[in-house]
DNA sequence: TAAACTTATAACTTAAAATTATAAATGTAA
DNA sequence: TTACATTTATAATTTTAAGTTATAAGTTTA
């Protein structure tokens, strides 16, 4: 029993007539008579009543028509359904961000959501690189905004931007008024960071080691809003990405540069190599990358 | 796209491997690559992410695995219900009645509900030969009860039982007391007949003619139920078929016998020639004529 | 009664689904 | 690292089933 013999009972039904069936159904009527007795030996009771002058359904033939009408229904549902899936894969879109990238992927998506207005878009965040890695490679995200490179044999990530880390002090902190600040200057002021497992706590730490220094940490946090907040109360000082303190207001905050060679970072987008991506989810990376190509020249 | 190819999709699926899959399917791996990649080819974008040592759903994949469930477990439906509609046809039968087998009937319906307890019964009131013939021509019933025989040539009658017709006078009327009764003594009653169109009004006036008689009509009436009525209060008299009273209980009405060669009928049951009916109802209708054997023998 | 239809059967062709054998890629274990 | 097991894909071939044409048998209609 498949569906093809169900199209061609329930067309038979339709017409009541074998050869008026066979024309529509572009089949030659011995085709189609053979078919339907194959079916009939199959569920093992006739389903029509024939001859040459009348076509009646049986009783059992007419509960077989009720269920295969369903049947046909759901799957010309389902070929329907492919049809569109082709043109806009599963209308999902799933990110894995980094913290700075919350404030210029907005603007992303806007752009994109242009072109596709009805994508479904989730945005994860991502704390540490193994994290990245693993979501990739689970497929639970297309692509991921990442600030380490992975080097997975699977995944590839390609760099989009650079962005410095920026100090921020509060703006009665004495540090706010001096030309130049070095990491040494910080050696004293209490600071704040991110926990364990973050790549911008090594990043951080880096630096400092290359100039020798360490800071005096008073603060972990887990999410830059906190470290901010920290900051706005005059409670120490951090670093954190350019791009986050970019696109926010905190009235007491002061950012400055500091002189180190240490202090940036490389962002990458990385996904899956071998990963099929529909079509919209390239027109998403594409938009993306253009996005911070002009932002950043 | 067919049945197949989704039942060997989704077992995929499952297993996550195409050689695990196609050991369970009873087929060999490359079939199932092959019709794998066919139905890819077939709705235009890939549905599994695979290699010699991974295998994923592709987002759009997903949705397909997801539809595809559906129409199998549908499919799986129509199946098992088909099996049960092989062994107790649509379990429905439907059966045209002339008036005075309805007191019969149910006796017999319930000896066959001991059998088929499921099967759900309607019981069409038919009037003339006519539409006996139409209601089982159209398949609207499975087979009738009928007083006259059917020459249709698609059709099968055999009698089933005679009957006499039997005149109803009230207790009160002189009649009720005649030893001997004959369609002469009839002509000054007001009589109660049934309508133009019943059978039974036609074997009443040709009883009446064969004894060079005519009846008084003074009622025409659609059931017998109301003739008794009518009887009960003395406004006539009838002849009905003695099936009829024989269940009823008429107090004030007398039976009589009339000396009359044609005052008796026979009764045919019905059915299509050809008419495939399930099992169950050629046991309905084994059970109908053994009942009546029994009855009058 | 002939012509026009109906569905079914028979013989044959075509298409597709299956098989076996084998290749290519990868993982595992000595 | 090498040998071996295990994965999916490809190629050549066989088998199955679906389709075709021709035609028979039965009915209806003109």
């Amino acid at each position: 029993m498949d569906l093809r013999q169900m199209r061609y009972f329930t067309t038979v039904v339709q017409q009541k007539n074998f050869s008026k069936a066979a024309q529509l159904l572009h089949v030659s009527q011995p085709s189609l008579s053979n078919a339907i007795s194959k079916l009939e030996k199959e569920v093992g009771f006739p389903l029509l009543e024939r001859n040459t002058r009348s076509l009646h359904l049986t009783d059992s033939g007419k509960i077989m028509y009720e269920r295969a009408l369903e049947l046909l229904n759901k799957f010309d549902h389902l070929t329907k359904e492919m049809k569109e899936v082709k043109q806009t894969g599963s209308g999902h879109l799933s990110l894995g961000l980094i913290e700075s990238a919350k404030h210029w992927m907005p603007k992303v998506i806007h752009h994109f959501k242009g072109d596709f207005p009805n994508i479904k878009i989730q945005l994860l965040e991502l704390l540490g690189v193994e994290q990245v890695q693993q979501s990739l490679l689970n497929y639970e995200t297309h692509a991921a905004i990442t600030n380490q490179m992975v080097t997975h044999r699977d995944l590839l990530a390609y760099p989009i931007y650079n962005e410095r880390l920026v100090l921020l002090v509060h703006f009665q902190n004495e540090l706010s008024q001096r030309p130049t600040i070095t990491m040494k200057d910080l050696e004293r002021e209490p600071f704040i960071i991110s926990t364990s497992g973050f790549q911008t706590r090594k990043d951080i730490l880096h630096a400092f080691d290359k100039e020798q220094a360490s800071p005096n940490i008073m603060y972990e946090i887990e999410r830059f809003e906190t470290a901010c907040s920290l900051v706005e109360e005059g409670l120490g000082v951090t670093i954190i990405p350019e791009n986050y303190i970019k696109y926010s207001t905190f009235p007491s905050i002061r950012p400055r540069y500091i002189q180190s060679e240490a202090l940036q970072r490389t962002v990458y987008l990385a996904h899956s190599k071998n990963r099929y991506l529909p079509p919209f989810i390239h027109s998403f990376l594409n938009h993306t990358t253009n996005f911070l190509k002009s932002e950043n020249s």
